[in-house]
DNA sequence: TTGATTACCATGAATTCCCATGGCATCCCT
DNA sequence: AGGGATGCCATGGGAATTCATGGTAATCAA
């Protein structure tokens, strides 16, 4: 299995048709958590954009996805915690896929939404990945605020200690 | 299968005949999901449109129908609840079909009945989605009210953590 | 007949598809 | 160790198709 999780930053030009490519490592994330995804065809990729708070897109794969979904499927049907997350996973996001060339078309309504105009930052984080502008990127990467128990200036790698599970 | 859920959210407009072109993405979707449906067909979709609370249509395709169908008669015959389902699957609903050009007819009483004059908003909610006014849709989306345990200004991805189930 | 509904045709804009190129890194051969 | 040759990756442009939307003609119902 080549790569389970998205890992990496990279930049990436964005046309005037609103495509940019996806980062190769990436592509082979898609593919593997896509169940329709057949050798040589093009993976399905999901994006949520979610409401006016969100600066970025968050991506994933359909397998993420139908997690979510499923999820969201078992709360109680009229609560607001529901409701929000329907919101922002169904109706505030978007199901396309990755084109021959290995790359995505952002519209251009998300692409004004988090202020794109001719470069994307691509930054894996995990189970996800995010699109940013570059701007953006780097003004919030900047500033790390600090909360209760978080320190932003300890080294994160700190926070890893604790109870050890250990299946490879 | 190429999609499975309502997703994404999109303007039309409306023309004086009730005439609305249903997003592209939907109509692969109600096809999917219309046991009748073959190709070069038209799809067919359920509206609901329910009575003087309900300031939306909701809509189906006809597999979802049938599983409601299916649920209301497994209930009490005589029970409120039982009646008060049937009334609105049943009786406050509406048939029709996809036309050629990928739109759907509205007529004057479901247009009148939630406000439409020459546009709506399509809101995927994944397994059905819903049609508004443009001018609705954008009031009840800028109040979240918030509940006991609900912060409408928290991101609600945050109410997906815990529980994990962990299949695919 | 007359108003309403349905079928048919038309068009601009947006989107998808298909082909093309330059740069890097890798492989391989001698 | 050179030095092609190969292949993948990021990016670009134009053609072809689909989409959203409008109008007109035909059909239906009362």
């Amino acid at each position: 299995m080549s790569q389970q999780w998205f890992i990496g930053e990279s930049h990436h030009k964005v046309d005037t048709k609103g495509r940019v490519s996806i980062p190769a490592a990436f592509r082979k994330v898609l593919a593997a958590g896509d169940p329709d995804f057949s050798e040589g065809a093009n993976p399905q990729v999901v994006v949520v954009y979610g409401d006016a708070r969100r600066d970025y897109l968050e991506c994933m794969t359909i397998k993420a996805m139908n997690k979510i979904q499923r999820k969201i499927l078992k709360m109680p049907p009229a609560s607001p915690q529901r409701r929000a997350l329907q919101k922002m996973y169904s109706t505030q996001a978007l199901v396309t896929s990755v084109d021959e060339t290995g790359r995505l078309v952002l519209p251009a309504k998300l692409r004004n939404k988090i202020g794109i105009d001719s470069e994307a930052v691509f930054a894996g984080t995990g189970e996800n990945f995010q699109i940013w502008s570059t701007e953006t990127y780097e003004l919030e990467n900047g500033l790390v605020t600090g909360g209760d128990d978080f320190d932003p200036d300890l080294d994160p790698s700190h926070y890893l200690f604790g109870d050890d599970e250990d299946e490879d």
